[in-house]
DNA sequence: TCAAAGGTTCAATATTCCCGAACTATTAAA
DNA sequence: TTTAATAGTTCGGGAATATTGAACCTTTGA
């Protein structure tokens, strides 16, 4: 059913990954993504409190900013981290942000 | 005079720092600043057509983010990137990001 | 003393973001 | 096979942010 794109990440210009990271929610997100490898929509959340319909534009931003891929399972989502691509467009940006972000 | 107060790095959050860097213009004006030292205001713009107080506003970001310190000289604002500082408080990002950027 | 240079601040407009409500698609239960 | 529940998306309007022209401040050169 492939309902969503994702870009190459060529395509993916530095400001937005910059903008997709710069969001305490979104950053709690990839942090949880990449400790967990796979995670449904609603694993993935920051917290209990957030919203779906805000939840989905994170995920949605990040998707954009070529930092997660989504593929349809049954009715879930599954979202994985899209580590060594985006590594090898941005190296060492996203170490650089994982270590220093607050426990 | 001091007109400009300057945060300390351990105070700055790090989708602060993100934010003022997810910007092309910005991200333009710290690239200057990593090559040239010491710029004025209108030397560190990222080009010719942006007005006076998006300068500044842009200036007044990165400030605040903990990436330049600004100083007064006579009628001139002089700027410099508070390399060393930035980096302890979030090491590789700045390397990571300024590699990274489009020439 | 006055005018120009170099920036800042303010306030109005333009843009972006957040989230409730309505919707779609899939699966489990009756 | 309906029916209901689950999992998430999309849309639209209000809230929050960004941009920028106009007015202002400070310093220096004439």
């Amino acid at each position: 059913m492939a309902r969503f794109t994702h870009p190459r990440l060529e395509d993916v210009p530095l400001d937005l990954a910059l903008h997709a990271l710069a969001d305490p929610n979104r950053l709690e997100m990839v942090a949880r993504l990449a400790a967990a490898e796979r995670l449904r929509c609603s694993d993935a959340a920051p917290c209990e409190a957030i919203p779906k319909s805000t939840l989905s534009n994170h995920l949605k931003l990040l998707r954009a900013a070529g930092l997660i891929e989504t593929t349809q399972a049954g009715r879930e989502m599954i979202n994985t981290l899209r580590r060594s691509e985006f590594d090898r467009r941005f190296p060492g940006l996203l170490d650089a942000v994982l270590a220093s972000r607050p426990v």
